[in-house]
RNA sequence: GGGUUGGUAGCUCAGCGGUAGAGCAGCGGCCUUUUAAGCCGUUGGUCCAGGGUUCAAAUCCCUGCCAACCCA
């Protein structure tokens, strides 16, 4: 960024060189007639003999200075290719301006395609012309970037040094084709809805303000799509979706950027179960299109396994494995074992060892039992047993290597909170709903652990909600309908006539994370206002007037279903950052 | 907000009290089939900023700024 940079002024003496002699380095005087890749993809396959005229264009990725001759990478979005020019072919005086072109510029040339002795598919150079000339230098071409700010705030030199990072935004533009494609041919209609709202509706969440000069008032940013679709469930367009971003002011994490996209769909005479159906297919259809497998390979989990064992390494009972070491041997190697995996480089750990890790725990449990059937706490022995289970707990969802999108699992919300406690507490808990309201909360903040989770003020669902999202949501890696869910955590969704304590909702689960929730969509207009008023808390300017009277124009009964596409993108793509699936991520403004 | 780690050449990094280093990139030279080309030579630095300790600080200490990760 250093404008006296001497590399730049060296480059910048290059280009004033250059025009002195005549030639303009920045007309649009070229067509390529391929890609780079494309040609020596073609060439490779035997789709064109050698020898035959290839006019290509693109940015050089590489020099190799053999004096009379030169070789450089030419690159382009369909690839690279090796570009060979010969002084006698070229003559002397293009070729020392060849000889002097930079890293990072753009040329077009025109040659003829011919393998070299090495056997690489190359063009042989007839005559180029300068495109573009680069006044910076490129990133390191072997090491690439390393610093994350640089690649997140100048993500195309990312983009340049790293073909693997090209491809994952090359595959997320494809993955959003392919949903668009695959509603598109279910008779969905696309639209789009405003983004500046007077009244940001739809979600619980915090929006970004921005102001309106000329109509003197303050807009919000969108927080969710919903009511505006359900306008036009109203207005007769029965199965309707949009793509798009929306807006929440909220931290920004590893899983959330304040900016992120949304899909939403709605299906009149729909349900939640259609909407199950639809999300399953969906995600099939994508994985199958875009990957070409319904097998996806989770983001290594090394850095998260040396996390969780350190932490428990250090902070807890099983830092003191050393001293068990006087009745079992055994335990001590085991302990031992721990300890390697910790001070493995990072990219060593892998899906084994968690595996490992999770016996190595059993092995402590089982010992202990043997050595006293009523432990419990730690009243006899170093570690209390809620102290391994956590433990355990954690490393779980890394021992699994892949995700089958070809088996899909329904739960209820209930079963699996129930049996997420009993197991945490070693089945002294092992029926959550049938505590009181307080017990609830007392088992939460200190059998489970969740004392930071849980502020003071909370109801009894938002309870259970920490413990379903700390405990449950974590596990669920293989794809997971999470049904049935509590009606006052979803206050917004119809009742479930079999179970009115319950709402036709569900929340999709993959990778341990919510990627799409479903619901039967309320079209009461009597109860959409009690609830959303409920909801507004009595603050009446929050409440979307408008959205309500067209309610009262009659919706369609109708299922509809979100999906966060950054964090579809993050399962499919293998990434653990969702600032990896998006190109330019939120940041603190540079200074 | 708290903790951890880091900030040294354009890039990637080493050095961790005693002359500021390497590889790549750049520049000059040799080489007409190389591919992380090679060989010879060479340019390039506010060691994030400020303060302190010391005969001596990139190095130790403090403060600040920036970043990443974790926790909240």
């Amino acid at each position: 960024m250093d404008d006296t940079n001497s590399l730049i002024e060296q480059r910048k003496a290059k280009l004033a060189a250059l025009e002195a002699k005549g030639i303009h380095p920045f007309r649009n005087t070229f067509k390529p007639d391929t890609g780079c890749g494309t040609a020596r993809l073609r060439f490779e396959a035997g789709e064109l003999p050698e020898g035959t005229p290839v006019a290509i264009a693109g940015r050089i990725t590489a020099h190799r200075d053999m004096g009379k001759s030169q070789f450089i990478d030419l690159k382009d979005v369909t690839g690279r290719v090796q570009v060979y020019a010969q002084k006698q072919t070229l003559g002397d005086e293009q070729f020392e301006i060849f000889k002097h072109l930079d890293l990072a510029d753009f040329i077009g040339a025109k040659s003829t395609l011919f393998r070299t002795r090495t056997g690489e598919p190359s063009v042989k150079l007839e005559s180029f012309t300068i495109l573009s000339k680069a006044l910076r230098p490129p990133p390191a071409k072997w090491e690439g970037l390393a610093d994350p700010e640089i690649r997140y705030r100048q993500r195309y030199l990312d983009l340049i040094s790293s073909d693997e990072v090209k491809d994952t935004f090359l595959k997320r533009s494809q993955i959003v084709r392919e949903i668009r494609g695959f509603f598109h041919d279910r008779g969905y209609v696309e639209v789009e809805t405003p983004m500046m709202q007077a009244i940001p509706g739809g979600a619980a969440a915090n929006p970004f303000v921005t102001r309106h000069k000329a109509l003197g008032c303050d807009f919000y940013m969108r927080i969710a799509l919903e009511l505006y679709l359900k306008r036009m469930l109203v207005g007769g367009v029965d199965k309707v979706f949009e793509i798009g971003r929306n807006f929440r002011n909220e931290g920004l994490s590893r899983r959330h950027n304040p900016e992120f996209t949304m899909l939403e769909a709605y299906e009149a005479y729909g349900d939640y179960a259609t909407m199950m159906e639809t999300v399953e297919s969906l995600v099939k259809h994508v994985a199958q299109k875009v990957l070409g497998t319904l097998v996806m390979k989770r983001a290594p989990v090394g850095e998260a396994i040396k996390r969780v064992v350190e932490a428990h390494l250090g902070a807890s009972g099983v830092a003191v494995g050393a001293q068990w070491g006087g009745y079992a041997e055994a335990q001590l190697r085991h302990y031992e074992y721990l300890s390697i995996v910790v001070n493995r480089p990072t990219e060593e750990v892998n899906f084994a060892d968690a595996v490992k890790v999770r016996e190595v725990i059993a092995d402590f449990i089982k010992w202990f039992k043997e050595l006293d059937p009523t432990w419990r706490s730690t009243e006899t022995l170093p570690v209390e047993l809620q102290t391994l289970k956590r433990f355990d707990r954690q490393i779980q969802p890394l021992a699994e290597a892949e995700i089958d999108l070809s088996r899909w699992h329904r739960r209820r919300y209930r079963d699996l909170v129930r049996a997420a406690v009993a197991e945490a507490t070693d089945g002294k808990f092992d029926d959550w709903f049938s505590l009181s309201s307080a017990d609830r909360k007392l088992v939460a903040m200190n059998q489970l652990g969740l004392g930071g989770d849980i502020a003071a003020g909370y109801e009894d669902f938002e309870v259970t909600g920490a413990v379903f999202e700390k405990l449950v949501e974590p596990t669920l890696i293989q794809p997971t309908f999470v049904t049935h869910l509590p009606k006052q955590l979803v206050p917004l969704a119809k009742l479930d006539p079999e179970d009115p304590t319950s709402v036709e909702v569900f929340e999709c689960c993959i990778n341990g994370q919510e990627i799409s929730p479903g619901y039967s969509e309320q079209n009461d207009p009597v109860a959409q206002r009690e609830a959303l008023e409920h909801q507004a808390g009595g603050e009446q300017q929050k409440l979307d007037e408008d959205f309500l009277v067209a309610l009262e124009h009659g919706m369609p009964p109708a299922g509809g279903i979100g999906i966060g596409i950054d964090r579809l993108c993050m399962m499919l793509l293998g990434q653990e950052s969702i600032r990896d699936v998006i190109l330019f991520p939120q940041l603190r403004p540079k200074a």
